[in-house]
DNA sequence: TATAAATAGGATAAAATTATCCGAAATAAA
DNA sequence: TTTATTTCGGATAATTTTATCCTATTTATA
């Protein structure tokens, strides 16, 4: 469904929303033992949440990643997926045709349709508050 | 979605059933360009097709690529993506826990599990045959 | 039986994704 | 101002996916 970029992307932007609630920040090596992912792949990742200004990095001693936390109810998980593998998910054709639409659909159009605005609309009403909640009421996990 | 192999299956498996009604068996030469996929990469695809008995090959003079009537209606797409692609799109976390399920969720598997179950009932009641008819009304097409 | 026409399948190659490494730049604090 | 800490970003490597090529094998038919 997501990539793996994705994926930890996904992961560490939750980690560093429980951890800005505590007024702290969180460097690449926190995040990676904490998601269980690859500490430099994961380093680049954060680079991409960044321009997309979903994350603040601060740089230097006592620096790292974190959230402002009067944002992490207004990001959306569907923020998060289109800054790493952009809006295919959304947009593409379920059978990779160029052009598919009402007017030319593939012979799955319709089905794949119902779906894929369910996703859409998931992604796009699902916050990171949401989410981080759940990790710190122990209701939900972010490895193993 | 779906691996381009996969994509490539679905539609290969949509026109060679066209052709089947037709009484006639095609080439991975055929299929190609029917499909606007690269040939040989095509041809790789049947086979996997033809192991998991989702189509048959004739091999030799006159040979080609068929599936038995009788059997169009009862495949569903379910079964050629699973051929393809396995069963992860099914069974896999949303974001690559390995375990995760309702002991153990990752923060998003229960926003996951409906459109996961959607995605699958739609797989599993959709048949090749269904999508056929489609091509062949001009409701739907392969290519483009 | 010889020949031409097909699929099967192994060996490679190309491209995309995932992952690692290291030096540069920035910053807080001694 | 120096040092330690930290993100940034370019270069590179490993892996997976996608794609190509060539030969072997099978089969209908002349």
């Amino acid at each position: 469904m997501f990539s793996k970029a994705c994926e930890y992307g996904i992961k560490a932007a939750i980690f560093i929303a429980i951890k800005s609630y505590e007024g702290k920040r969180v460097s690449p090596k926190e995040i990676a033992l904490e998601i269980n992912s690859p500490q430099a792949f994961t380093a680049k990742i954060l680079q991409a949440l960044v321009k997309h200004d979903i994350v603040c990095s601060i740089k230097g001693a006592h620096g790292g990643f974190e959230i402002d936390s009067s944002n992490i109810s207004k990001i959306k998980l569907a923020q998060i997926v289109n800054a790493i593998d952009g809006d295919s998910i959304y947009k593409e054709c379920g059978l990779g045709l160029h052009k598919c639409d009402e007017d030319h659909p593939c012979p799955v159009h319709d089905k794949f349709k119902a779906i894929r605005e369910e996703l859409k609309y998931m992604l796009e009403n699902t916050s990171l508050e949401e989410l981080a909640l759940n990790i710190k009421s122990g209701a939900a996990f972010l490895k193993v």
